[in-house]
Order: C-alpha cells, then sequence, then structure tokens
DNA sequence: AAATTTTGTGAAATCGATTTCACACCATTT
DNA sequence: AAATGGTGTGAAATCGATTTCACAAAATTT
C-alpha cells in the first residue's frame, strides 16, 4: 500500500508556481540559472505549501544521501560521546546527518552494522580503531566509500587515520612513571582482545621500560573493562600480585578512578605510596581527590578533523590522510616521586 | 551525471538466480511464499554478487526509511549520551538506526535539525524535553510523524512524554534537605532559558519550601551552565549572597561536583558545614569526596523506553503514552543533617 | 538583416527498489 | 471430466525527486 497522507510533493508546487517540476528543482537547489521571477514565485508556493523534499527520491536520483555512517564501541564512554559531538556539529554545517551505531568492542557487530550503514547509502564512514573483520573494509573498498579511521594512526592503503600512536603514547607514560623514579610498575589495561588501542598502549608501555632497563618481572599488566568497579578490583588484584608496584598506568581514566577509591578505602596514600596515571583527560580526572595526572585525549580534534576529511573528500579534494595528532602529558596530583631503591 | 561504479543491483540478482527481480525482492524481504528452490538460488545469488540493497530506493518504494531521528542539547553531556546509547541499540535489533542531531540547548538549531530530519524521512523522533518551537510539533504533525518527548512527562495531544516530572524531582530535593533539618537553602540550577527541565526544577525545589514554611529571602538560586568550573564559580556566588545557607541542590552532578571543589578549596567541610546535592547519578557522582548525594535519573531507561514507544508505533499498536518513570533519590556522603537552629 | 550563440524552460528518462495485477499451473472438489 | 480454488511467478506501474536533451526565445555577432 503506496498511501500517501496528502503530502506535498515537487509537482504540487510546480503546478502552484506554474512551471515544471525540473524548475522546481533547479530553483530549490540554486544549480542552474532560472529567471527572478520565476524563482520567487516557486520560493513562495513551496513556503506556502510548507514543502519538505522527499529525501529517499532525492537520494536516488542524485546519488548522494548526505548521510554519513559511523560506528563506535559505546556512547557511554565520553571519549567516544565527545567525538561524535564534535563530528556532528562539524558535518551539521554542510547539512550532513549523522548515523550513529554501537559496536559494543565486537567486531562482528561492527561489521553487521556496517552493512546496515552501507545500505543506507552513506557516504562515508567513521570507526574507531585499526582492527576490523578484513571483510568489512573489503565491503568499504568495494563500495568505494571513503573512511576514517580514529583514536590510531595505522594507515590502511585507502581512507584516513585521524588518531595518534597508541604505542608512542604508552611510551609517554612509561618513561614519565621512570623518570619519576619508580622501578615497579602496574598497568591496569583496558581489555586487549579486539582492541588494538588498548593492546598497544599495552605493548609501548612494557616496551619502553624494558628499553630503560626494567625487568620483565617487575612489571604486571591486567586487564578490566573500562568501569570504575573494575578499576578498584583491579588495582587490588595488581597489589595483591606484586605489593611492591609504586606506580600504576591506567588505560582510561576510568581504570584510574576506580583504581584511586581502591586505595583511598586501602588507606594506600596517592601519591606517596603509590603514582596513578590515567588516560583519556575525561572530566572526572579534575574531580577526584588527588586529582588525575593523565594522558590527554583530543577527542573533539579528532571528530573534527575526521568532518574535514570527509567533506574533503566529498568535493574531490585532496586532504591529509594522517593528520598530526599527539596526546599530550597532563600532570595533576596523583603522581609522584618514587623512591629510587636499588 | 548518475554514474555507477558498476555496483551490484537487483536485476544483476534477478539475472544470476534465473528469476525476476520481484522474487528477489521477495525472497529478500521474505514477505510471500517462494518456492524452496528459487529461494535458495536467489540467497546464493545475492551472497556470490555481494548484492546491498539500495536503501535510497528501498525508502522510495516502500515508504518506510528505518530511520529514526533524535535531537539532543549536546553529547558531551553523559546524561543524553547514555539515553542515546540504550535507544541506538534497541533499536538496532530492528534494523532501524538512528541519525542524531544535537541542537546545543537553541529552540531554532532544533527546528533547523528537525527539518533536516524530516528531510531525511525519518520514521520518528526524540526530542529532548517539553519546550519547543511551535512550528516544530506543527512539522512533526503537518508530517504525521510520530514524536517522543524525553525528560518530561508533559504529554501533547499526540505522541508520547517519557520521561519524569521536573517539578516533582525539585519537591523531593526540597523535602529531602528539609526533612535533614537545613532552612536556608541554595540552589545551583542550570540555566533555565529555552530549559523547562531546569526551569521547573527550580519552580518545584522553591515550591516545596515555601510550602514547607521557607521564607522566600532564605533560597538563593543561582544558574549555572552545566560545567565544572561554573559550579565552582556558582557555590562561591551563592555562599556569598547568603553565608548562612547549610544546604545547596544543584541541578546536575556536574555542578556539584564543582560546588564540591570549592568547598575543598575553602575548607567548608561537606557535609558537616554544608550538605550538597545533586542531579542525575552520573559515574562522577561516586567519584567525588565526599560521594555525592543525588537524585538519579534513569536516562537508559527513558532511551529504553522511547525505543519501544517508536516501535509499538511503526506496527501500529497502541502503547503507553506516558509510562510512570521517576527520579529515585540516592543518598551518598554529601549530604547531612542540618543544624535546627531557629 | 541574417546568422549564430546564449539562455531559460519543459518533457521525459532515470535512479533501484517494492508491489499490484494478471496469469499459468497444479491440486482439490463436485 | 469439468469446475473451482490456491500458489508461485513475472511484467509493469510506482515511489518522488534529478538531470539530460531538445527547443524556443532572446541576445549577440557578423
Amino acid at each position: 500500500m503506496k498511501n500517501k497522507q496528502t503530502s506535498v510533493k515537487i509537482v504540487d508546487v510546480a503546478k502552484r508556481a506554474d512551471c515544471s517540476p525540473a524548475t522546481v528543482s533547479r530553483v530549490l537547489n540554486g544549480n542552474q540559472a532560472v529567471a527572478e521571477e520565476i524563482r520567487d514565485r516557486v520560493v513562495k508556493a513551496a513556503n506556502d505549501l510548507g514543502y519538505v523534499p522527499n529525501g529517499a527520491a532525492k537520494a536516488l536520483s542524485s546519488t548522494k544521501s548526505r548521510l554519513v555512517g559511523a560506528i563506535i564501541p559505546t556512547l557511554d564512554h565520553a571519549i567516544y560521546a565527545t567525538m561524535i559531538d564534535a563530528l556532528q556539529a562539524r558535518l551539521a554545517d554542510r547539512a550532513t546527518s549523522v548515523v550513529l551505531s554501537t559496536s559494543l568492542y565486537d567486531a562482528d557487530v561492527e561489521l553487521k552494522q556496517l552493512r546496515l550503514l552501507i545500505e543506507r547509502g552513506v557516504e562515508a564512514v567513521v570507526l574507531v580503531g585499526a582492527s576490523h573483520r578484513s571483510e568489512a573494509i573489503k565491503l568499504l573498498d568495494r563500495h568505494n566509500i571513503p573512511y576514517v579511521l580514529t583514536y590510531t594512526n595505522k594507515l590502511g592503503p585507502r581512507g584516513a587515520a585521524v588518531g595518534f600512536d597508541n604505542v608512542e603514547a604508552g611510551t609517554i607514560a612509561a618513561r614519565f612513571l621512570y623518570d619519576l623514579g619508580h622501578r615497579r610498575f602496574g598497568m591496569l589495561a583496558g581489555i586487549t582482545r579486539n582492541n588494538d588501542r588498548a593492546t598497544d598502549r599495552v605493548t609501548g608501555f612494557k616496551q619502553a621500560l624494558q628499553d630503560a632497563g626494567v625487568a620483565e618481572d617487575a612489571i604486571t599488566v591486567i586487564e578490566a573493562p573500562y568501569q570504575v568497579q573494575s578499576g578498584q578490583e583491579g588495582a587490588k588484584a595488581l597489589l595483591k600480585s606484586d605489593p611492591r608496584i609504586t606506580a600504576i598506568f591506567c588505560g582510561s581514566d576510568i581504570l584510574a578512578a576506580g583504581a584511586l577509591k581502591h586505595c583511598a578505602a586501602s588507606r594506600i596514600r596517592v601519591p606517596e605510596d603509590i603514582s596513578v596515571l590515567g588516560f583519556d583527560n575525561l572530566e572526572i580526572a579534575g574531580l577526584t581527590t588527588p586529582e588525575l595526572s593523565t594522558l590527554e585525549v583530543p577527542a573533539k580534534e579528532m571528530g573534527r578533523l575526521s568532518a574535514e576529511y570527509i567533506m574533503a573528500e566529498a568535493s574531490q579534494q585532496v586532504h591529509i590522510r594522517r593528520p598530526q595528532i599527539s596526546v599530550r602529558l597532563v600532570i595533576r596530583g596523583s603522581t609522584g616521586p618514587g623512591k629510587l631503591v636499588d
């Protein structure tokens, strides 16, 4: 049943303006020259009737959907929400909408969502991280859809990588804590399965410490989902596994906040007894006691730059495929000197 | 130029499966009976060719876009991000995507975004709050698009209201603090302009206190944007304006966290000297020192219920237009008894 | 003044699906 | 054996815009 609740169509506008649908289309899209007089009639007719063009018809005939797809792990984590917020804001300027999906950190869900987005005719796709089902990239290639990988700087043969080097981020954390004098370390990482960013941070952290001469058994790594409570439990497990740890690097401020809670509950002084370093620089980093030292991730920036890339791509312009983006160390009160015992 | 990068269309699948496009459509949408044998051929052909239906064409011919629009103030506030997360998750089950826009608390921007969404052919719209440009509602009515107002329980002649009574929420806060023995109050409200929820919370709070016999000049209200720093400054201004205040109700945990920061910096003890009550029960509420007492807003629940309503509406079923939703008082460490001086 | 170019407009094809309608075929019922 | 009913399939209309193409009228050049 193709019902129609008498919605206004382009022919209705044409009739009222006493011209052809073609002319109405021309006026409303401002593409070609139309006589001033007719132009005015059309605009007036469209307004009078409250004409809203049918997007599907528009998309079908022009092969332009003005839709951009984004698939992130979850909106419940501020780091992604903030990125999407910036992306959406920037694209809205160009009358382009964001179709949002979440994968819950599951590559298969991501693939399924991607298929749905492609079916919707999105003109570009924003993904998180560099590890995806190979079929996902194939799908994007086959449909010739531009895409952006965020939170990573690993570039594929096509697409853009709008993010930072997670290995390097781990390195920065390691150097910072090592230079403070710490010699036994814990890392409270995110779940590394299906998460190349979490994996890389661990890699960078461990490698840099070992390069500095820290023995492997002086570094304990535990994984935990990005939740405060997991952070508490993780910190506890970490200190139980190696009671001599004096510095903990967390894969997210959420985990770090949990670690701080554990310390407070166990009367462990931060940073006197233990230093805690977070990741992301979320709003919460400024709210804990002590305030969290952390690595700032430029989420807004990544959202904005992803939008820039997509818009450039849409207008066939060349654009930087891997902008220079890096994390920044923000030192607050949760980190301090380690006793240089040897 | 209607270019085509040789993408696979339904006729291609039909050809390969040696049947008509009509039959392919039937198989892929599982609507009508098709012989087992042909069905298999079609499925195989579609897989082999990697066929992905064209959403625009689908939408145009079936008058179903499987798109739902949502306009929220910002994704940068967890309370909205969480709601959208739940909405999206629930709708994804039905192969329906969410097109997301932000209004930045501006009703005109909202209207503009709404127009865009309608043009996209969204089958339903989710908005925040009850105050909108009258043209917005008109637009929805004219196009006969179902809509949901969240974070409010004010029902219009059409649509659903999936939220709580903000006046009542203010009342609950007032009663709680009054019953603790407080007699001079501060309220750190969100910006009430264009924000009926913020406005209602103030109304409820003041009214309930006055009903309890509190004089008007014993209640000081200051507005501040939902940012930690504004919370700090607001709390400072509040206490300067009336140094005898012993309890502060904040329109958001963000503001409350700021208030807590101010107190910590000014060596004001919480809750001994001053009680601070938040709103939302964000994750940060459990991370401050002391932890925040607050009113819990069921954001996830609202997202889920909005999705339920939309899905029911899509399948022409009747559904509750105003589900019973309420805030819940969560008592932690930032509130305590007021000295009952008189 | 004639020839040419430019400009503005409408008719009709097109985008890629869904869905109606007609019809052939086979299975029942009389 | 004839009449009836049900099932599965394809041809063609349809959704509502954009865009190509043809052409008339106006502007410019010869």
